[in-house]
DNA sequence: CGTGAAACTTGCCAATT
DNA sequence: AATTGGCAAGTTTCACG
């Protein structure tokens, strides 16, 4: 399914990434135009990005707060042995568990909820609580989620990038 | 631009942003034969729920670890008076933070963050940290994330979903 | 909300530079 | 490897029932 990538992504590369991941649904024609480059030549690269995995889909995106979920949460699960969250559920018991990261530390997990109210999320919390301690972190308000990938600072003359990173 | 919904969101509306989540470039044809309906209502359904802001957009979805981004955590923030990074910062000065939220609690903010290395997420710490405390928390690994937004349990006999879940 | 037809746009393949 | 051209197919959108 997921062949790798021979060359890493070259500027071109990133400039169609851009773009559809501000617009999934460009033409062949449009995203071309944008980018300077035929139709055949951005549907081929398309293609490639496809095959390699860097871009694994193309969804609508779907305004939680506007579809019923104005409440978004982390949860950080620390299990009790046996009662592992991972090992003892499954996705659809879970609907309002909306990402499950395996984390480092003591905690076993990271969780992203997302209810319908308050009392929702009481009741979510307290099913998780039966797999172990958890600790949870309302969010009160979101500056930005789902911000585009972009190319390495390296990669670039990127004027706003301040202060370089230690090596 | 962005008006009310006058009507909660229907069955229909749900299987609709079912199906483009999953694939966010179906056509109106393809998607009103998976619905049961015709191609100019659905067209008429779709341009509502757009204009209601339930469908925010239309987006590639990258994977940051083939794009060079395979490091992803989580950096909670507490930070010191006057130094608050969502005053202080803007969005170009951390293109690792790919997510922002302010949170309940005694922390300030949590943020998601992508690097390409651990080097990397090091350097991007240190930055943060001139705001206040920090507290991070790595990802070692990821179940699921960008799970579809699905009808409310008290709507629907879930038997009706058939779309999977990403990983 | 369904059906049908017209017009547009797109995607694809060939040949060329 | 990328550009140009043309053709075939699909899609959108309108008007009407």
């Amino acid at each position: 399914m997921s062949f790798r990538m021979e060359r890493p992504l070259d500027e071109l590369d990133w400039r169609i990434l851009a773009e559809l991941q501000g617009d999934g649904r460009l033409s062949f024609k449009e995203l071309g135009r944008r980018i300077s480059l035929s139709p055949p030549a951005v549907a081929e690269r398309v293609r490639r990005l496809e095959q390699a995995g860097v871009i694994s889909g193309y969804r609508a995106q779907v305004e939680p707060g506007r579809a019923g979920y104005p409440l978004t949460a982390f949860v950080e699960m620390r299990c009790s042995l046996g009662k592992c969250l991972l090992k003892t559920s499954r996705a659809e018991d879970y609907p309002e568990v909306v990402e499950i990261h395996k984390v480092s530390g003591d905690r076993c997990a990271m969780l992203k909820v997302r209810t319908a109210s308050l009392e929702h999320f009481e009741g979510v919390q307290e099913r998780l609580g039966n797999h172990g301690e958890i600790r949870s972190t309302v969010v009160l308000s979101t500056q930005y989620e789902g911000r585009p990938v972009e190319p390495p600072a390296e990669d670039f003359l990127r004027a706003s990038r301040s202060e370089g990173w230690r090596r």
